[in-house]
DNA sequence: TAATAATATGTAGCACGCTACATGTAGCAG
DNA sequence: CTGCTACATGTAGCGTGCTACATATTATTA
């Protein structure tokens, strides 16, 4: 084992994330990255503007193109023009993504509870503490 | 902005990470994950089965042969055929390689440095440790 | 109003994860 | 030796991230 590096261990936890999430949810033919988007939408009374997923989920436009695509493809979004402004994409969550949403807060939660198996609350506040300050120090020299 | 979730902070980290990874080597034209097999292989005599790679960076087997071919292709890395046992390929480091470790070495340290800016020992430490707690809560249910 | 700039979305093409399947080599049982 | 199993590698195809370029719509400005 190589000596602990802190960027890669963050990346290892990062893909198993996405795997353990991807196997989870393969039940209900949606992903990790997908089932984001419906959270989202989830809260925000269902519906959204591309844009402003994009936004949230704080990747890049072509990446939220597919996401929604897909999403689209497989019935759990649809999508219309804002007839107020022709350029947004507004898109929809349907009642097929409402149905499960319940189901997938339960999922979100359990990975979250498995993943923070065996701490205290001080050490969870620790961690999501010292997790932003790298974010804040990542995000610096950025500016996307 | 959504309440603090630890998953998706560490995507977003791991994300700006390798962002910032592939900027920083582009002039070398090397990218996050390239550069760490070639770090790999530095620490190891510049000389190992590919298998052995992929255990160490703990991805699948496809995953290696496509940095493998495209190291290879720009020249940072040669194989041969392991004569004791054909089905090994040995990737070795060419000296064009060998000629950026210490760049890439301190390029490493540099990034390493700026994401945890702010912080101290203490809090490094725990920050490490934390994870190291994390990374074994996600590898429980996993076995792959 | 006509030209220009800004904004949202789309498309092309790449890197890098993955799974599933295919191939080549080695080792072992009979 | 033959056939089976194990193992390392390769290929195909997909999802999700990216940049760079293209298009459509709106806003601004000359």
């Amino acid at each position: 084992m190589e000596k602990a590096d802190i960027g890669y261990l963050i990346k290892q936890i990062s893909d198993a994330m996405k795997a353990h999430g991807d196997r989870n949810l393969s039940e209900y033919d949606l992903t990790f990255s997908q089932m984001r988007v419906i959270h989202i939408l989830g809260h925000h009374e269902g519906r959204l503007p591309q844009k402003k997923i994009e936004q949230i989920l704080d990747v890049a436009h072509p990446t939220v193109v597919g996401l929604v695509s897909r999403l689209e493809e497989k019935g759990f979004v649809s999508t219309e023009t804002d007839p107020e402004d022709r350029r947004y994409k507004i898109v929809c969550m349907t009642e097929k993504a409402d149905a499960l949403r319940q189901t997938l807060e339960k999922k979100k939660s359990q990975q979250q509870r498995q993943m923070l198996a065996g701490m205290s609350d001080e050490e969870k506040k620790q961690l999501i503490c010292l997790l932003e300050k790298v974010y804040a120090n990542m995000e610096e020299r950025s500016e996307r």
